[in-house]
DNA sequence: ATAAACCCTGTACCATGGTACAGGGTCAAG
DNA sequence: CTTGACCCTGTACCATGGTACAGGGTTTAT
């Protein structure tokens, strides 16, 4: 991973300020590797920056950590069951417009265009 | 809609210089108003405003206009198929992730952070 | 001993899709 | 004839998730 990004999430307090050495190095411990890995993963399952903010506070959290996990995650996946949805819907609507197609070339009154262009809704 | 939003999409040549009155005002025709409600629903269909710049090129140009829209379209299917199959594999994991959560409170050691946080892959 | 190859800070910049002023001109109603 | 409500321009700003310097200090290898 780019350093840049580590001091971006250091800047954004998703680490904590690591130590220090003498001269002023960065020196990260196991445990803010394991976290840079931990939001890698949530980002990867669709989690903003800002959620992951907010599952840290939960991971670090002493108590009450689970029902909070389960409820952010079940939380979450009512927002991508709505992405998979919203997008079925594009896919058909995108069929439809494939379907009025004729698919020759020099047709000068494309009926996608048309349907898309035209279409006072 | 928005005036600035219109004028952000003059700035991006999504639709051309309007005419304008003594007074410098904007004048709208109808073609204009057409475009920008084909660029909403080219948006609500999940194309970015620089797919749609290119989209309108091809609505602008005077021949292959279908062949080349059919062809657009087509890859935006591919496109969408891909994201609904990230989500719905993303979906899996949340289910997995819940499914392995006792859900009780004051658990310390959440099973569904220890998948994340701890699994070294 | 000196150059390469790192680290540091701070700031600016990239794309995306807009929104929000400031500082001015114009137009219609009362 | 003045006040409010529009329009104009230009620029700066919002969030998001970073990336890329410039201008220094340090460490490592030869």
């Amino acid at each position: 991973m780019n350093k840049e990004t580590i001091r971006y999430y250091e800047r954004k307090s998703l680490i904590p300020e690591p130590y220090r050495n003498s001269s002023g190095y960065r020196i990260y411990g196991a445990q803010t590797v394991k976290r840079v890995h931990f939001i890698k993963k949530m980002q990867d399952l669709g989690f903003s920056l800002s959620e992951i903010h907010k599952l840290l506070g939960i991971v670090d959290k002493d108590s009450g950590r689970c029902e909070d996990m389960y409820q952010f995650i079940s939380e979450k996946q009512q927002d991508v069951e709505k992405k998979i949805k919203d997008l079925q819907h594009i896919q058909k609507v995108l069929d439809d417009l494939k379907n009025c197609c004729p698919n020759e070339r020099d047709l000068y009154a494309c009926p996608i265009i048309e349907n898309v262009l035209g279409d006072d809704s």
